[in-house]
DNA sequence: ATCTCCACTGTGATACTATCACGTGGCTTT
DNA sequence: AAAGCCACGTGATAGTATCACAGTGGAGAT
């Protein structure tokens, strides 16, 4: 599945922890709804659809929640960048590195259908260094890449 | 507007030509009805959405269009490479080099809502030899950045 | 201590995007 | 002529996202 030798349970804490602080730090409020949400989309490595999150915040929470909500908690995560938004599946994943600001590469399995995270600013800086060449000033950049993971491939 | 000094009804009926030239060659059907959803895409160079090509064929065809009439033929656009599908807008742009098989690198202007694309294999090759580096075997590439144009800076 | 404001959330409706499932007709292939 | 594939028609439905308005509670000001 999705383990590669790591403690996912750990990596849920730990991403939590530093969540905590990061909003702690800028003054923003990490109020219960959004850090369950938060959760529940580091619950995989997998990206979840915002009503997946719908539908698991009404089994989980007892009453029932809105998509307006979860859409709504789902911005502040990407505000803060604890979460990113995969475009070409309508879907969000947890950020791998909320520390530092960075735009977002994707490698998304078509096989396990995990995402992980390509941090290569080299190639980025190219595409925007190719951009302004043109007079194009970039300001946000969404690079994903599909195909299939090391794992998936040696089971092909 | 979106007028780059090129004669737009020039570029149209030359992406037109090249389209029948490229199916013709590989026994494609370019049919009516996707002829004219090529041409209401190449209409200007900015992303149209499906449901738009759909009000727009009703108002000219005549009679109305269902929605996976639509969808149909973009996939066939598509897949032959004369369309690209923009995720992160949920919308299409005609494609300026259909000649040569390319992924598509985006330019995305929010000032006026053009789409350019850039074509820098460099940037490319080197995304998807960092994922190669980690195991990952790319079969697609989506690049799409967001900014503003060398015009619309102009006017800020 | 109270007031006030504003950010957060609740709630119902609605818009927008995409696909399923099934049927029909035409053109190619044999 | 028969078989079969491909394009298209059609109605229903699934999936994604936002609008508009109302209530609530906490942080800071007076």
């Amino acid at each position: 599945m999705h383990d590669h030798n790591h403690d996912h349970d750990h990596c849920i804490a730990d991403a939590l922890s530093r969540a905590e602080a990061i909003c702690a730090e800028r003054g923003a409020r990490l109020t219960e709804l959004r850090r369950q949400v938060f959760e529940l989309v580091l619950d995989s490595h997998r990206p979840v659809g915002a009503y997946d999150l719908v539908a698991r915040l009404g089994e989980a929470g007892g009453k029932p929640v809105a998509p307006q909500t979860v859409y709504r908690a789902l911005d502040f995560l990407i505000e803060q960048g604890l979460v990113h938004r995969i475009a070409s599946l309508n879907a969000f994943v947890g950020c791998s590195h909320p520390q530092v600001a960075h735009a977002g590469q994707f490698l998304i399995c078509t096989g396990c259908h995990e995402v992980a995270e390509l941090g290569d600013p080299h190639a980025v800086d190219a595409l925007v260094a190719g951009a302004a060449a043109q007079g194009f000033a970039v300001q946000a950049v969404s690079v994903e890449l599909t195909g299939l993971c090391a794992a998936c491939r040696g089971q092909a």
